[in-house]
RNA sequence: GGGCGGUUAGCUCAGUUGGUUAGAGCGCCUGCCUUACAAGCAGGAUGUCGGGGGUUCGAGUCCCUCACUGCCCACCA
């Protein structure tokens, strides 16, 4: 074993080069099964990453947690894989590779489309790896040989095929409908990406002057109530309730709609709010979600106004009636502009009615954060409903689990209220849409090849769609195409037999709609076609893309605060990494990660655990420098005996058998807890085991024990040193997947070279086979409680630290054998000469009891009597507040007849106990000098 | 407008189906360089479990209600 560590442990030192090696090595690496050998798979999909992207403590909670899970899984024998990967992430991508030409003084129109997709390849083979590179770097244990990118050959096959199979089954229509248009981005988005913040506006009221049946204005106004002015210009209507007693008589009456001077209808719609604003509604169908509905439901003609730059441009045929209608004059203003213009030109014509204060919501770009613009423009959709009614029933039925179990209810809430999802993207980067338009019959023709002629009229002159299909939709199939779909013949099936469904996934709640329903949908609906190995048809339980969905918080900041670069409170994953080491900040987030809460993430908490590990590599310098001692005698430990569960024999000292039960316990506690997904209970069993069992009392006993000087007894120091390296080594197996850098590093050192295995993470984790050693973790809570109360009547007797003094006890036979038999504990621990058992304490030593013992330090007492007195005090009030709640219990009727047995006598010995102690605590008080 | 959470020690959070006097880490106070570790060791202080009501022998835990707070969905011009 290398003997020479640093007194201080230095992630720096080490992390670099373990994260190397875990690539180079491929360690990970999970290739395609053979014939079924029985062993199961765990699996695993890493939600892929935009390439654009930076890490950010999101993506490194989520990755922590991902790693934990899946190291855990493959130390615990299965077949466990991880797949990496990025999403091409099309707006995203596209708008920073524009950004670059900017700077170029050239812009994508300029280059055209072909080179534009050229330089934006061209800019991911420089760049695109950055974030996966970041991921190396914190030793996340995926499998590089399976890295995907979501434009690679494969995959958009997959999206290609997905589209064809969709479009062949009817599920995909075209068609002018009104979506979200970004004005910036210049596409349509789908309403998932519209955000909406409140935004302080104004409710102007227009009048529209009511015609006569001349044609004429008739003197009287209907007065609609409007936040955005400038899409009049665009109204074919006014709609208003068909019981609002205020407009009965101007049913079937036509209005001029001023500035335009179109005659539009006045229509009755129930829609209509006969409370908000003055009752009418102006009727925009082109620019306006609701005003299309109406439009629909009203055969009303829709008359876009504003371009995609969200700049007016009328375009006098939109009326469909071929007249020419005024209004041109504000053809080319941005639409603000031509709101002020407008609103000025009405109330100098007196239509203004009035201006109020509104706040209201209003609708940004998820991406670059323009206000929205509806929009009529022609986009491609999925029929949504029957690959939502498979998904709700595969939530509903079991085969998808959530945790928190609360994410089920948000998912079918929205699953059972979903609309129709705009796949088509006006963009160039990205997955162009397999659909072709012919110029002379004018039909469309979608294909697995790309066609040649139209499918309809056959001829020539087809053009493929410029559209590229919605990000969401290619990251959707992952999991489906990712092992092999839709190729899967009956050669190539292995690694979707072994792999799909995949085991979980882990992600955060804010992409639960874009992505998580996505996949289930397009999931359960395209691998159903891919028969089970034995050729069965796949029933729904093996068609969901994964079985388990962890949904995780967000990462905030030490106050709670988002993290926002704004706000400039963004810390920077690598940054803290540098600083306290991977391993820290891994703990310090697994800790944290209680299921359900955000995490304020505080580097007080990355200390603690930079501390922890520490802790751990001083530990090992320890043990490294005994072996060392021991070697020197010529005891040896058999490193071939490690790598199990460690035992000891009935015949071993105290420390030995209780470590060893503790470690059990440990293992049932943190396999237990990954279970259920509970990294902070796992977490904080293993810190509790290591620092507050292994560190803070088994070493410090053990220490007797490591005796190598010539007339020592060699068997007994050599089963010692066996127990400590054995626990020590379980325990770092135990905590790797939390900290994998540092147990890499001492597991290796254990082994000195000679290690069973390239790595830690490549042996088996601790498991509790028997059930761990109650009466010896008993027998040890006593020792301690005894050292813990002569610790204290030390410091209470102002006893000097390094003095070293006798103890007298009062506890009965039995026990009285057990602390003579580990006398030299108790003395060493706490600094004790001689334990005496008198018949009764000495009067006027510092003395306490507890319920099994009592317990006098031999010292001229220096005691301050006024603190004495205090905590006496305390401890009365404390121990009549029990008794008092004992018999209050004890007392009640009810109480004894139903409280169940084992609660009863507990309470009953509980009373019992406290009425001594609270005896005990009197006397005391009482004894006390003035 | 609809829905879902949260409120426990100075701070950040645990608290499994109601059961013996409510926990952890950090921080705080006191004393120690005890040869693995001062990124340490030992000891110590700290809570009307948001308010009110109810169910129960028994409530931090279940029900009702109020307050505060966060998030998601909807988008009435």
């Amino acid at each position: 074993m290398p003997q020479e560590l640093p007194k201080a442990y230095d992630p720096t030192a080490i992390e670099d080069h373990w994260a190397e090696y875990w690539v180079k090595e491929n360690l990970f690496a999970q290739p395609t099964p053979g014939e079924e050998d029985g062993q199961s798979s765990f699996t695993v999909l890493l939600p892929p990453p935009n390439v654009t992207g930076r890490l950010h403590m999101g993506h490194m909670l989520n990755q922590t947690e991902i790693d934990i899970l899946t190291r855990w899984q493959r130390m615990s024998g299965r077949r466990a894989l991880w797949v990496p990967g990025t999403d091409h992430a099309g707006i995203a991508t596209q708008m920073m590779v524009e950004r670059q030409l900017a700077t170029e003084g050239t812009t994508r129109q300029q280059l055209g489309r072909e080179a534009f997709v050229e330089r934006v390849w061209e800019w991911k083979r420089h760049y695109g790896g950055a974030i996966l590179g970041q991921m190396k770097r914190l030793g996340a244990s995926v499998d590089w040989s399976r890295e995907y990118f979501t434009m690679d050959e494969h995959l958009s096959d997959a999206v290609r095929e997905a589209f064809v199979r969709l479009y062949e089954q009817g599920l995909i229509y075209r068609g002018a409908y009104i979506v979200n248009w970004c004005p910036r981005c210049q596409t349509a988005i789908s309403d998932l990406e519209v955000v909406y913040d409140e935004h302080k506006g104004h409710l102007w009221e227009i009048r529209y002057p009511v015609l006569n049946d001349s044609g004429r204005d008739s003197g009287e106004f209907i007065t609609v109530a409007t936040t955005r002015p400038e899409t009049m210009l665009g109204d074919t209507a006014v709609a208003i309730h068909p019981e609002d007693e205020r407009y009965k008589h101007l049913h079937g009456k036509k209005l001029r709609l001023p500035l335009v001077n179109r005659a539009i209808p006045i229509i009755l719609d129930e829609w209509v709010s006969r409370e908000f604003g003055t009752g009418a509604v102006k009727v925009t169908p082109a620019h306006d979600p609701n005003d299309f509905a109406l439009g629909q439901r009203h055969n009303l003609p829709s008359i876009s106004v504003m371009d995609e730059t969200a700049h007016i441009r009328l375009d006098p045929a939109a009326g469909g009636d071929g007249a020419q209608y005024n209004g041109a004059q504000y053809n080319g203003l941005y639409r603000y502009e031509a709101r002020g213009k407008i609103v000025e030109d009405l109330e100098a014509q007196g239509l203004l009615a009035g201006i109020q204060d509104h706040t209201h919501n209003v609708g940004h770009c998820d991406r670059c954060k323009m206000v929205v613009e509806p929009r009529l423009s022609t986009q491609w959709f999925v029929k949504i409903q029957p690959l939502a009614d498979k998904a709700i029933a595969a939530v509903k039925e079991g085969h998808i689990r959530f945790t928190p179990e609360m994410y089920k209810k948000t998912y079918l809430n929205w699953m059972e209220n979903i609309y129709d999802w705009c796949i088509s993207r006006q963009l160039w980067w990205g997955h162009r849409i397999p659909a072709w338009h012919c110029a002379v019959c004018h039909k469309i023709t979608v294909a697995r090849e790309n066609p040649a002629a139209c499918a309809h009229c056959g001829s020539d002159k087809i053009t493929q769609e410029t559209d590229v299909l919605d990000t969401w939709f290619s990251s959707g199939l992952l999991p489906v195409s990712v092992f092999g779909w839709p190729n899967i013949t009956a050669e190539n099936r292995m690694d979707f037999d072994a792999f799909y469904p995949t085991s979980l996934l882990v992600t955060g709640f804010d992409i639960l709609f874009f992505w998580v329903a996505r996949m289930i949908m397009l999931g359960c609906w395209f691998s159903a076609d891919v028969a089970m190995p034995d050729g069965s048809p796949r029933p729904l339980a093996e068609s969901v893309p994964f079985r388990d969905v962890y949904i995780h918080a967000l990462v905030r900041d030490a106050n709670r605060e988002k993290m926002s670069k704004t706000k400039g409170n963004v810390l920077d994953p690598i940054e803290i990494v540098k600083q306290y080491g991977t391993d820290a900040v891994r703990f310090t987030l697994a800790s944290m990660a209680s299921p359900g809460t955000d995490i304020a993430f505080n580097v007080a908490r990355t200390e603690g655990y930079r501390a922890f590990a520490n802790k751990i590599w001083n530990a090992a310098r320890f043990i490294f420098m005994n072996v060392e001692k021991a070697a020197e005698a010529g005891i040896a430990v058999d490193t071939s005996a490690l790598g199990g569960m460690p035992a000891a024999d009935a015949y071993a000292p105290l420390e030995a058998r209780w470590i060893v039960a503790e470690l059990h316990a440990a293992a049932a506690k943190v396999n237990q807890s990954l279970e259920n997904y509970r990294f902070d209970d796992a977490a904080n069993s293993i810190y509790q085991f290591f620092w507050g069992s292994f560190c803070d009392w088994y070493l410090e006993i053990v220490k007797l024990r490591l005796d190598f000087s010539k007339d020592a007894g060699k068997t007994k120091s050599k089963a010692a040193l066996t127990t400590l390296v054995s626990v020590f080594e379980a325990a770092l197996r135990l905590l790797s997947p939390f900290m994998p850098f540092l147990t890499e590093e001492l597991w290796h050192a254990v082994y000195d070279g000679k290690v069973p295995a390239k790595s830690v993470a490549l042996t088996r984790y601790p498991q509790s086979g028997e059930s761990t050693d109650g009466a010896v973790i008993a027998a040890m809570e006593l020792l301690q409680s005894l050292i813990a109360e002569v610790r204290a009547l030390r410091k209470e007797a102002s006893v000097e630290e390094k003095a070293v003094v006798p103890i007298e006890i009062r506890i009965d036979m039995d026990s009285e054998d057990f602390f003579e038999a580990n006398a030299v504990i108790i003395e060493k621990l706490a600094r004790v000469s001689e334990l005496r058992f008198p018949d009764v304490l000495t009067e006027g030593f510092a003395k306490r009891a507890t319920a099994q013992f009592e317990v006098a330090v031999v010292y001229e007492r220096k005691i301050d009597v006024t603190a004495e007195r205090e905590r006496l005090k305390k401890e009365i009030a404390w121990l009549e507040k029990g008794m008092q709640a004992a018999n209050a219990k004890l007392g009640n009727k009810s109480f004894l007849e139903k409280a169940p047995a084992h609660i009863r006598t507990g309470l009953e010995r509980q009373a019992q106990e406290t009425g001594m102690l609270l005896a005990k605590a009197l006397v005391a008080l009482a004894a006390l000098p003035e």
